[in-house]
DNA sequence: GTTTAGCAGTCAAGAGAAAAGAGTGCTAAA
DNA sequence: TTTAGCACTCTTTTCTCTTGACTGCTAAAC
């Protein structure tokens, strides 16, 4: 465990690399930081925390940043989780209370609000179909040859898709999709349509096989299909100083022009409220020079998808964590419409 | 008018320019491409060139490369409409057969095929609601104060809505709007909803102003929303050596980040089949140091919006324009489904 | 009249060298 | 345990010099 100044210390260089973005001296942090001691104290205790394994330096000559261990303690003992201003509770409150008809408008409305208080990059991810279960199902007749299935879930998300056939449907064979549909699939989860479900609606339709293959074929389609990614402020991340650098620009372009990754990123471990991954935590070489903050998008304890901040790892841990516990809060607070 | 050197030498230049992203010598044009005369002579032509506004110099001592004009003179008058190999079209065409079953799939295979073949970042939008009539409306009770909208257009773009009503909703109710809204506005243009109807529908429905009005709300929210961009290969472009320069990199991002102004260089100006705009010809800053190649993805003769390519200023335009002719060309063939 | 060889002139880019500046680490004293 | 002081290190900036790639022009050749 660090002693009570090197924790200060360590504060106080961590702080002031996240605001200047260049390596912090000993003297730049007794002027800035009311800290009773002389630069050559502090050279020492830097000297100690860099020995620990908290610190880099870039050469010798020149002052400390942060190491990947220096973030990760800064981010679990020494960020403050109400650094969130008045009025910025208020564009919260005001964005989040917009009536929504579609769930996903929230989602999107709060990531874009994420993006805006932190000037950082946000991105959202829709749930992820194994946790949701099918509420009713509904086929509409569209001109002759079209239907739309309709799939509402308990999580109020709801998924639409278009069928075409070769030949007219009747407002018969409407109805005995929607009696079966409905009767089989009620209260299962969107994937529980299996083999043997599928070989039963067979049998129940087996009068006209030309309706019902293009019917499971679609609906397989849907339930099967990933997630949506959005994506909000890119630009922000383009004024940062660490864009300077072609590399990192490259790589930031690269993860967010490919949806795999996204989804991979945003998908996994979800022990905490709020999830922080600095630089390649997450095993992946491209996130070098990058953290990730993500939350679960939680409405009366049902998950509606993720949504995170893509940053520079010297991001304002604090305000990102801050403003994110609130916005996290409000939307599950939201009263139903 | 220019003479036949002059433009063979032109093209020459433009062609190893778009090839190398450097500066042309005049050695360099005579070793390369088979023409026969000195150098001396290619630099007298060059001089000519430079004094008639068809190339630049960076710099005394250096190399030619294309100016604005001679990029326009290049795409109007040079351009290679068939530069497009067996493999490619027989690439484009198996993707364009996979059947789909909502029309806004195709556009998205349609623009991701491109971006593979240019490995230029490709953009789209769907078509404008000004140019669409409503084939069919259809209401859908979903659970009990739930509705779904559906509008069908006859460019087959289907456009879905969720209207929620704070108190139930009944099948009479559901019936009833389908019957007006369709009475009302089928074969009539999706803005058709003006205030005049929007009153008529109101005296028609008056005894519940409670589910009329959420209705009236989100149908206009639908019929004015702005269309959905979609993107392709955003990464390809960061591999151009022009991406090396920060404010080449920045203006791109910037441009794809903000949705007006996708909208805005996809949406104007169809005299012809294909659309080149080079530079900041369409008078935005943002756009100097690129390019934009657009057409209209129609069938039979319908809107169906528009796909674009947006890479360097140097971008190979024979490539370019010959795979997006044939793109169109195959997209307004598809037989209908 | 057009083309070409030849050569002087221009400019960018790269390689060192030198100087300036920012910081550290260490030592010895407080 | 803290601090002043100073030597040392390494980056950054600035200059100068050199190299090399081109052009433009002139005068001769075709």
């Amino acid at each position: 465990m660090l002693e009570e100044r090197k924790k200060q210390i360590l504060q106080a260089i961590i702080d002031e690399y996240i605001s200047t973005a260049e390596p912090v001296s000993s003297g730049a942090l007794v002027n800035r930081h009311g800290l009773n001691c002389s630069s050559a104290t502090i050279r020492n205790e830097m000297a100690e925390l860099e020995k620990a394994g908290y610190l880099d330096k870039p050469h010798t000559s020149s002052g400390r940043i942060p190491s990947a261990q220096g973030y990760r303690f800064y981010v679990d003992e020494l960020v403050k989780e109400d650094d969130i201003s008045l009025e910025e509770i208020r564009y919260i409150t005001s964005k989040l209370e917009t009536r929504v008809n579609a769930i996903e408008d929230l989602t999107k409305i709060a990531t874009s609000t994420l993006s805006e208080i932190t000037h950082y990059t946000s991105v959202a991810i829709g749930p992820q179909n194994g946790f949701q279960n099918i509420e009713e199902v509904k086929f509409v007749l569209l001109g002759t040859r079209m239907l739309m299935a309709v799939i509402l879930t308990d999580t109020g998300i709801i998924k639409e898709t278009i069928i075409k056939f070769d030949e007219d449907i009747t407002e018969e064979q409407v109805n005995t999709l929607n009696f079966i549909f409905n009767n089989k699939l009620r209260g299962k989860p969107l994937e529980a349509i299996d083999k043997p479900l599928e070989e039963y609606i067979f049998s129940e339709m087996n009068y006209s096989l030309a309706v019902i293959k293009p019917v499971m074929e679609q609906f397989n389609k849907v339930v099967n299909e990933e997630s949506k990614v959005y994506l909000e402020g890119a630009n922000k991340s383009f004024e940062l100083p660490e864009f300077k650098s072609l590399e990192v620009a490259r790589n930031f372009v690269n993860l967010l022009d490919t949806k795999e990754m996204m989804l991979d990123l945003l998908n996994t471990g979800f022990a905490k409220d709020i999830n922080v991954y600095i630089g390649d935590e997450k095993e992946n070489k491209k996130l070098k020079d990058f953290s990730i903050v993500t939350f679960k998008h939680r409405y009366q304890n049902k998950d509606l998808g993720t949504i995170g901040i893509i940053g520079p790892k010297r991001m304002d841990y604090s305000k990102v964590i801050s403003v994110m516990k609130y916005i996290s809060k409000k939307l599950n607070e939201k009263e139903s419409e």
